[in-house]
DNA sequence: ATACAATGCTAACGAACGTTAGGTAGAGGA
DNA sequence: TCCTCTACCTAACGTTCGTTAGCATTGTAT
């Protein structure tokens, strides 16, 4: 059938049903079913559906966002860069923007359980000193470099939202427009 | 006890579990501890399970969301005046926030069923229009009003989101600086 | 050939789920 | 007094859940 190995397969139809029915929502019965193999046959690969939900955060999720974060290294011009930076979401894998998508679910205390919670947030207090190490050369405004970085940042959130979360296609035009009001010299 | 008591105690219960562990992850059952009543109490009220869910989204959640847009009316300057809306919503009631997060989780498609999503995207067509009717006075930029309004809006749904579904405190300083930022002139 | 781990299955376990059948207790009008 | 209606209950229904016991098949090393 497929030379795909089947641990990968039954991971790839667990991130669809967690993402459609929530962690709750989603029975081993639906998973073996479409992956079309039996139902022990999941718990071979995996020790219980919780350690199925955490691999996919931990490993899959982090492994995204952490590659997602490398790409914040050369510097273009500094709209360009954070313009194709959001802009390439759109073109993420299937999986890696469900992964994305389920890992937001859980970083919004959606899903998930308080270990995932904790390294959640150890994540997101990397966040602003990231992108104001970025951002640190082309601030010369008055004392509000930080407060440009946060509501960067917080904007930042809402477009990876509407692509990830929402699914929507997001044009350069806009996503350049709305940076570039938050980046503009005042 | 009368029985709005406990119609409505049923109801915040089941706002609490709804929000914490979602649709699937909710059962009649604990509900029916926490309210301390009998199983069938809930049905002698709700018709199901999904019924109460619905209730709460369709009636709580829109009646919150309209009364919270009744309040952009008045404009005693545009800066402060969205602040304050922001600033607000750091004071509402428990419940109150408890709704509005379990509204935006269903909004997101994180929750609920796909007869919510649509009441759910009617409502998001109005919320551009009705910020771009209170700016207007404000906004004699070149041609980007639109993306400003969009941007304005785009930051908002993140504020708002740290409030009541990080349940977050934002200090008034922040918010204002934020707001600033994107509605300064370019 | 034989042994053995790796990979797969059928069938079933007990627990928990949403929901309902069928009641009781008490208040109020006739 | 009897009747009816509302507010509540105990106990159980059938279903589905996560999980496992136990067995069959296969590939490979000895």
């Amino acid at each position: 059938m497929s030379d795909k190995d089947m641990r990968q397969r039954i991971k790839e139809v667990a991130v669809e049903y967690f993402n459609n029915s929530g962690y709750h929502g989603t029975t081993i019965r639906n998973i073996a079913k479409d992956v079309e193999c039996s139902l022990p046959m999941i718990y071979y690969y995996y020790k219980s559906k919780e350690e199925l939900f955490d691999e996919i955060i931990r490993k899959d999720y982090f492994d995204l966002l952490k590659r997602q974060a490398a790409l914040l290294r050369r510097t273009d011009g500094i709209i360009d860069f954070y313009t194709k930076f959001v802009y390439d979401l759109n073109f993420l894998s299937d999986y890696d923007k469900r992964v994305y998508r389920l890992g937001i679910k859980v970083y919004l205390s959606f899903d998930g359980d308080e270990g995932l919670m904790k390294i959640m947030d150890d994540w997101e207090k990397t966040i602003l000193p990231r992108h104001h190490q970025i951002l640190k050369p082309y601030l010369k405004n008055a004392g509000n470099d930080i407060a440009i970085v946060r509501t960067l940042v917080h904007l930042l959130e809402t477009l990876i939202q509407s692509i990830v979360v929402k699914n929507r296609f997001l044009p350069e035009a806009e996503i350049r427009e709305e940076i570039s009001i938050v980046l503009r010299e005042g």
